[in-house]
DNA sequence: AACCAGACCATGATATCCCATAAATATCCA
DNA sequence: TGGATATTTATGGGATATCATGGTCTGGTT
């Protein structure tokens, strides 16, 4: 399974490149050449990623939605729609395109956060309060992760 | 399972890099070659680690919740975004990020304390203090294991 | 010509590999 | 039993590969 996991701050050059981090790629293993699918976030002003073959699980995903429903129709339209196929050059870089640099609010750095199947692409600054809020809903809801059969820890 | 026991405390050498006790090494199995995953421990200034598979098996359990949602990001964020994976060299050693050995106040040394399914890395005076803490708490409190459901696992 | 994406090459920093040593432990055998 | 020999561990250091980053060149599009 591939897994996203740390955090990496890089470089966003003037070409609008930026190195995805080492491991990120690696976790894609031999799945590498496919690239990776980029889009808004809904919740976030950062930009979220997976690699190229989990499209289709979130096809599926949605099929779960009524048809025609008007979620449907705006989930489908903010992912797939809005969503990106991007490649890797032979240094292991992508080129983000311009629009998505502005909603990110992406200076000179990208911090990719590894969230396990996805990413995300944050602004820094952005991902430091990010990160406070997160620890937040955490404690105060007391979120866990979910048992599996055998009651873990 | 994997189940790490005892303290052993190693030299952490001028590149960051640290022997994990052998016998750590030794109950992570034919699983050694996976590594393990480390992060910063919530309650205490010291690092947190368990074997990779583990990880995975989180994993697995983030996918019950629904994709995009509040808590599945919240946790990713805190859990995911948080972690290293690290690889043993040819000697068994890993090498500890900056960050890290920063948050659990390391210098030259660093004691490897098992804890079952779970290890933390300390400074030797900072889990000198956390030892006399934990006895203390054991007597007065008069804590004990539970029962074990049994069967599981 | 001006522009842009993509391929390619160059570089410094750093992580990783590989070998050497020393101490501790285990093993063997007379 | 004891004493010699091998293994395992922890550790250090130098060589090598990888990574992130910047730049250049080329071909296609406008």
């Amino acid at each position: 399974m591939a897994l996203f996991i740390s955090t990496f701050t890089n470089r966003l050059d003037r070409k609008g490149r930026v190195s995805v981090p080492a491991s990120f790629r690696a976790a894609l293993g031999d799945r590498a050449h496919l690239g990776v699918v980029l889009f808004r976030a809904h919740r976030h002003a950062c930009l979220e990623g997976f690699e190229w073959s989990r499209m289709e699980e979130i096809g599926r995903r949605l099929e779960h939605f009524d048809l025609f429903s008007d979620e449907q129709d705006d989930l489908a339209t903010a992912i797939f729609g809005e969503s990106v196929h991007l490649h890797f050059d032979g240094e292991g870089r992508v080129m983000l395109p311009e629009d998505l640099i502005e909603y990110a609010g992406l200076g000179e750095q990208a911090t990719f956060v590894g969230l396990g199947r996805k990413f995300q692409i944050w602004s820094p600054q952005a991902f430091a309060e990010r990160k406070k809020a997160a620890h937040e809903q955490v404690r105060e809801r007391r979120l866990t992760i979910p048992a599996g059969r055998e009651g873990a820890e």
